[in-house]
DNA sequence: CTTGAACCTCTAGTCACTGTAGGTCCTATC
DNA sequence: GATAGGACCTACAGTGACTAGAGGTTCAAG
């Protein structure tokens, strides 16, 4: 049986977050001691490991809910598993190429800058005026 | 005179969130009719589109308050205003980077997946096992 | 039996907004 | 001048995924 620290230790997670983890139901409520204290055992250990692994992965935490539960039923058709990594996959290419086009902007600003007076700052000058951008970046800042 | 509506509309900013940035300081407490709406002039519509378009950029609010006092200082050198940017860079270039091993990794659990039960998917087995993964993503998941 | 590290609950704060409820104002038309 | 209705007002709650703190209790070692 395992204190909520050692199982914090073991998973590189903080204590405040198994038991915010608990509180939103993506842990079960485990055993507890006479004094009230958490309990664990290797199936908790497990499923927050996998939480945790989701979560280094990127995935949010209602797409792990939703992998938790595809898990648990071992005969069934991983198609929706699949799909979720699918979709994070192509979030995370959306946001890289987003950030690409920051990336080159904020380039080419800091590069054309003389580094002289604010007067003539290239940088405040394109955060002044976007025509001074190359891409048209709408809701990119994310 | 605009209104905070025309406002919102000429700058693609939300109206909430031009009263959002009255609240913490970074819009200036503009002009009322008698009635109590606020009316603004071009000096509040030039500091909203810098504003918009740092955000644009993916620069946070603080890092554009700085910019902001520093662009109302036209004869000082431009160093720290420069400086922001580089870091804003460095945080975008960060993020590229530990996008693209998630994206690998992602990748491969994939195409990996026979895409039969859920008992032999691949996107699972990796999820509960970090030791199937290439990369060490330690706090990459953001 | 005492110490003190680790545990407990509850609340508030982070970032940058977004949404809602319930009410008031402005302006155009009649 | 009256009325309609769209735009405005304040105040507060919610988002995601935690993190930090206060103030109190429990556990295990010595
Ligand atoms: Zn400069
Ligand atoms: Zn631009
Ligand atoms: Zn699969
Ligand atoms: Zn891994």
């Amino acid at each position: 049986m395992l204190t909520i620290g050692t199982l914090a230790k073991r998973t590189g997670t903080k204590v405040q977050t198994i038991r915010y983890y608990e509180t939103i139901g993506l842990m079960p409520e485990p055993e507890r001691t006479r004094g009230g204290q958490r309990r664990y055992g290797q199936a908790e250990l497990d499923r927050l490991s996998f939480v945790r692994h989701g979560r280094q992965l990127g995935f949010s935490l209602e797409a792990i809910r939703e992998l938790l539960v595809l898990a648990d039923n071992p005969s069934q058709s991983c198609v929706d598993a699949d799909s979720i990594a699918q979709r994070q996959l192509k979030q995370v290419e959306d946001r890289i190429a987003r950030l690409q086009v920051l990336q080159l902007e904020l380039k080419r600003m800091i590069s054309d800058c003389t580094h002289h007076s604010v007067a003539d700052c290239r940088v405040l000058e394109v955060l002044r005026d976007h025509s001074e951008c190359l891409t048209d970046h709408d809701q990119i800042g994310a």
